[in-house]
DNA sequence: ATGAAAGCGCTAACAC
DNA sequence: GTGTTAGCGCTTTCAT
């Protein structure tokens, strides 16, 4: 194994010079750091990173810390997992897959063991009992998602409560008076994740405020749980004219069954997918979304845990703005 | 933070019998056993992984490098990251994500800086440039796909080959004489994807053999692609009258375009997919299957890696048999 | 069955 | 602007 003593050796310089050279953390004569590099080059160091943890009590790991559920949207998920992973690298950072399913012990074993410096935690629930052992741990964490009290941690979010409202609005604008959701599964509602709840809020809230008829319906990941879900919705208010769809796993399934049912989209049915931007471009007709932005909050996770990192100090939590964009699944009724 | 030296000394032992209880590397009288599992416990002891790196060569890390593409479905790469990381920890290691696009300079940083004991690589090229690094590499490295010239490198894999071929016994069984393959994206098949390839030889060699005919199109992800895809396959053969899908990201798509072919399925044309059963059995109806097993996929990659760090020889490589399920979208024709 | 002690490779005072 | 050196917390000989 090179060390830094062999590349010390080679550039004819003490083995912390080259480690200054590295971190930057104090001068070095062009002429030296020049001899560095070419060493480093020329036997292709690379520092220990178990020595460089022990050392500096850095890891440059950042834990994230993933959904299993297959209730949740698999491609989301990777979306995040995607983005995060490049953010990170940006900032010189690894990233230390954890599941959820560790729970609040998987989080203490993490920084226990020094194995990452900070944690960014995903599908948060509204009373996570993962909270409590995050601030216990007294590192850097953001959270994707928020729980009802995030106790001083840092969150990062789409407003999903203002995403439901803006959807009801650009219905409400075109004409519509009776509304439909097609939820999140019923697990997700159970468990209490907080995304769904808020757009469930925002969306009902304003639908009573702008005087007009709102029905909601979770709805499973398959086809008979997507034709099921449209039952019961239908059957609730038959005189729904748009339907909300925030679960992307069933968007084909539901569009299929509208046709079934001889509702032409959009001419007899509105329809308003959240979801991200990509999956709704390449349905049967251009989807009006509100957009997921996965990979803008995964790097906005990723920059925020830096910050922390450097110093900053936690708590802030950032809202994304909901962005509707309007394409062709959407039409003025009436 | 709680070192091992607290144990030893809440314990009232050596530091060093502290870790022959954690490794198991020594026989410990029962009644010290006791004690220091107990000092662990209330101090909430976590071995500082860095430090375990350091004095062992062993980071208990492996090093999962995953695809960006989202030419490859997003869900079928997050089922293989969920099941390496639960078979990671099943086998006490931790799972740190590395992205394709590092190339093979992210696999040389991973393993120069001694951050990850092995490595499972995802995605992998018929002639993928990351096979002479991996084997330069010189520690073990299992891949998920084979690459042409794997050069005694461990892989795990579907036989992809017996899938194709599989596939179109079954429809010749059924009596059908000409069959179409929508296959991946476009891209997936240029940059050689070996599972691609393999699939396509498997299916066509077969088809040659059984003295039926077959059609090969690689269909992008979107709805007009799926359009544009059977447009082509039915222009090339009007006669097909079953399609194999190995694409699932379009598996919507195409059941959806036939129907408005006015094709029925099974009765019109048999449709045969290649995806996670869990997808197969949640479409409009139930799909025949040969199903692409990720979790098993992951699981024994898992496997594989962690006999390595024990010691077995590498360059076994292990392709599972296809398993094909008949459900109600295959019927017999003429 | 247990202890003592020498590193593992690096960083960060402390010196000059 | 650079060198010297004392640890960081653990594993693993070498002793007994």
């Amino acid at each position: 194994m090179v060390t830094i003593i062999d590349v010390a050796r080679a550039a004819g310089v003490a083995p912390s010079t080259v480690s200054y050279v590295l971190s930057g953390k104090r001068s070095i004569s062009p002429e030296t750091r020049r001899q560095v590099e070419r060493s480093i080059r020329r036997l292709g160091y690379h520092p220990h990173a178990g020595a460089r943890a022990l050392a500096s009590s850095r890891t440059k790991v950042l834990a994230l810390v993933i959904p299993l559920r297959t209730d949740l949207n698999v491609g989301v998920v990777m979306q995040f997992v995607a983005a995060v992973s490049l953010a990170a690298r940006r900032y010189d950072h690894d990233v230390l897959l954890v599941t959820k399913d560790e729970g609040p012990g998987g989080l203490k074993r993490v920084a226990g063991s020094a194995i990452a410096d900070a944690l960014i935690v995903m599908d948060v629930e509204s009373a996570d009992p993962r909270v409590p052992m995050l601030l216990a741990l007294d590192r850097p964490v953001v959270l994707i998602g928020t729980p009802a009290d995030p106790g001083g941690l840092t969150c990062v979010d789409l407003d999903f409560n203002a995403a439901g409202a803006t959807a009801v609005r650009h219905l409400v604008r075109l004409g519509h008076r009776a509304v439909g959701l097609v939820g999140p599964s019923p697990a997700v509602y159970e468990r209490g994740t907080s995304f769904a709840e808020r757009f469930r809020r925002g969306f009902t809230e304003t639908a009573e405020e702008r005087g007009v008829r709102s029905t909601i319906q979770p709805c499973a990941h398959s086809y008979e749980a997507a034709e099921a879900c449209l039952d019961a919705l239908f059957a609730r208010d038959p005189g729904i004219t748009a339907l909300v769809v925030q679960n992307e796993a069933v968007l084909g399934p539901v569009l299929a069954d509208l046709r079934h049912r001889g509702k032409r989209v959009p001419s007899d049915i509105s329809v308003l997918a959240v979801c991200p931007d990509s999956l709704a471009e390449n349905q049967l007709l251009p989807l009006t979304t509100i957009g997921v932005p996965a990979d803008e909050l995964g790097e906005l996770a990723v920059e925020m845990t830096i910050r922390q990192l450097a110093g900053e100090a936690a708590g802030r939590t950032r809202l994304l703005a909901p962005r509707l964009i309007r394409r062709t699944s959407t039409a003025r009724h009436g």
